[in-house]
Order: structure tokens, then C-alpha cells, then sequence
DNA sequence: CCTCTCATGTAAGACGTTACATGATTCA
DNA sequence: TGAATCATGTAACGTCTTACATGAGAGG
């Protein structure tokens, strides 16, 4: 269970509460890891069960809306992430790519029906892709690892882009070619 | 459920057992895809229960070994598999990556430790993308989607394998510079 | 000789998601 | 006015892994 330490991780540079963890993970490590806040939650609950996180305060919001529950690690909690950090054994990987499985596939399919689907994946990928950049010169300040791995992220993302734009291109040219008269502007007169 | 799916998408090309299922999965889909065996087990079941595939033929093993339970798609499955091929509608993605999600949080760790896991990653990515790299002349031959899924996952983990031997350039560095006479080689004269 | 690969399968439990419930504020 | 974002949390359910059981052949 990886998401409890990727929060002991996170709550070394400084408290925070659940939302704000779901955020940062979601923005940042979104190649590495994928939550919902469900068990954000539940994480949290059972990592202070465990006594490797306490509540260390309460910032109640403007009006009767949820109070923010910050948390705090504890000498025990470092303790925890310091063996998980040193016991890395290769542990397996899980990839759950719903979009590049269809692909695989999309010869069973029709290609009008690819191309719109690699035409959203593109838009996705380009505003996932401005997120990063937009937060790379910080990362460039936290250190090599922080640096090295926001660089990884962003050169996945733009060659993924480059090759999402090739398949584009690729399925253009097909389609057309197999119908050139048939153009989607009625430009021409009727009949 | 994708993986129903993709069990699905396997049995266009031609019947196939369980274990063989697994092994493409993980030889060919590893980027997109991970299972366990026991999970294609038991999707096999339900997919038979549901009727979108059917057992078509039993080969029996050289000796008592457990013969090879050979499996079809239906009509029925075809048309759930068209279905899903269809309907896509952003599905998200996940991504669990244990080494990735070490890394960030290294600036916690021992350089020494980082650099011997670093090193562990490149092995192993070595190996994979040589199967890959094996792999790729033959689908070349498969249509344009499987194709060019192919070079994207070799191209991926090129980009990935340089990026870990650019971090493990760096490891190296900083850790003669930080400590330029302990060297591991004992060549010096005792005391 | 012992481990790995091939091959199927079950059972238990861990892990993770979706939907629900609540409620304020901000933006279109 | 209505949707999105912020913020917490629970309950129910679905998915996936680990461990176990069985057994043969291949290779170091």
C-alpha cells in the first residue's frame, strides 16, 4: 500500500490536509500515481490509527463549511518512510492505460471513431502538458530528484503528444484517401 | 472491467488458453496493461458465463500435466466488444509506479541506496526493451495501430533508459565528489 | 537436486472506486 | 440559476493480488 508512504513522503516538506494532498498528487505525480480522495481519507485515518501522522490542527474555513484537518508527521511515521525507502525490491508496476488499449485494438474498429478519440486524447495530453511546464521552474528548485523526475514527466508527455500527432496525421491522410469526394464542408452546390 | 476487453480484442486474432493470454498481456501490453494470472482465470469464467466466449477446444498435455483450455469469442462477444471499442469517453487512466514514486522522495534517502536502486531499474529495463526490440519486425506487419503502439513503447522506454543513465551519471558524481578518498577499490597500501 | 517455466484453478483478503451526504463560495 | 471547486467523510461494491494446491518437464 504505496499511497500511505507517498503521503509520509509528502508530509516531510510541511502539513497538510487530505484535499490538499489529493491535489498535489493529482497535479504532480499523476505518471507515478493515481488517487481519489476516498481513500486519501481512509489513508489518513489509518496512518494516524498507526500513530505515524497526528492532527496537529484545525483551520476552521469562513463559515460552517469543512474545517481544513492538517496532519503532521511523526518521529515514528519518518521512521516507517525511511525503511519503505530503503527496502525497494522491484516491486511491480501497475499501468491501467484505457485509451492506448482501445488503440491496439482500433483495427477492429473504424477509423473516423480513432481519430476523434486520438483528437481528445491530444487536447488531455496538451493541458496535462501546460500544467507541468507551468510548474517546472519550482520543481527545478527542489532538488535533483524532484528536478530529474518533473523533467521525465515532461519529456513523456511532449514525446507522447509528438506521436499522438503522427497517428493523427496518419488517420487523416487514410481517411481521405479512401473517400476523397466525400469532404465534411458542403462547400460545393447541392447535387 | 477492461480486461474483459482485452481478453476480447486477443480472441480476434485467434483462440487462446489462460496462461498464454497472460503472457502477452505481459510481453506486449506492459505499458498499457498489467494482470495477474489468477485475475485472467477468473475473467475467463465470467466471460464464459456471460456467453462472450466459449471453451472450443481442450489440448490435452504430454503426460497428467493440465491440458490447454482453448477459448473463442462469440458473435455475442464481438458485438460487446464493438460496444466498448466505441464508447470512450476519457476513461481514466492509472498509474502506479513504486520505483517513480522512491525516487521523488530520495532527497530523504542515502545516495548510495539511490544509485544501487537506479542502477536495479536499468537492468531491468534493459531486458524489457529487449524483448520489445525483438519484437518490433513482426509487428511492423500487424497494421498501423499495433504498429505504431509497438514504437511507441520502445521509443518510451528508450527516452526512460537514457533519462535513468543521465541520474546515474549524476548519482556517481555527486558521491566521488562528496567523498573523493574513500574510493571501494582497496589498491592503497594497508594503513 | 533444486529452481524455473508451463498450466490450471480456488479462497481470502487487500486495495481502490463510485455514489452518496453536506454545505459554502466562485464563476459563467 | 446552475455548475464547478473546495472540503470532509461513509458505505457499498468492484477489482486485483497473494498464497495455496497440483503436477510435469527442462536446465543449471
Amino acid at each position: 500500500m504505496s499511497i500511505k508512504y507517498a503521503i509520509l513522503g509528502l508530509l516531510h516538506y510541511r502539513e497538510m490536509y487530505g484535499y490538499q494532498i489529493k491535489d498535489h498528487i493529482a497535479k504532480y505525480f499523476s505518471t507515478m500515481w493515481t488517487v481519489s480522495l476516498a481513500q486519501i481519507y481512509a489513508s489518513l485515518k489509518s496512518l494516524a490509527e498507526e500513530g505515524l501522522i497526528v492532527l496537529s490542527d484545525v483551520v476552521a474555513s469562513p463559515a460552517g463549511a469543512p474545517s481544513k484537518k492538517l496532519y503532521s508527521i511523526t518521529y515514528k511515521g519518518r521512521q516507517e518512510f525511511q525503511h519503505w525507502l530503503k527496502n525497494y525490491d522491484g516491486d511491480n508496476m501497475t499501468h491501467r492505460d484505457p485509451f492506448m488499449l482501445r488503440f491496439v485494438f482500433f483495427g477492429f474498429g473504424e477509423e473516423e471513431d480513432a481519430l476523434g478519440f486520438v483528437e481528445k486524447e491530444i487536447r488531455r495530453n496538451e493541458k496535462q502538458r501546460d500544467v507541468r511546464l507551468e510548474a517546472l521552474p519550482r520543481r527545478k528548485t527542489q532538488g535533483m530528484y524532484v528536478s530529474k523526475a518533473a523533467e521525465l514527466g515532461l519529456k513523456r508527455r511532449e514525446m507522447y503528444l509528438d506521436w499522438l500527432n503522427e497517428v493523427r496525421e496518419i488517420l487523416i491522410n487514410t481517411i481521405s484517401e479512401r473517400s476523397p469526394s466525400v469532404k465534411k464542408d458542403n462547400s460545393g452546390p447541392a447535387d
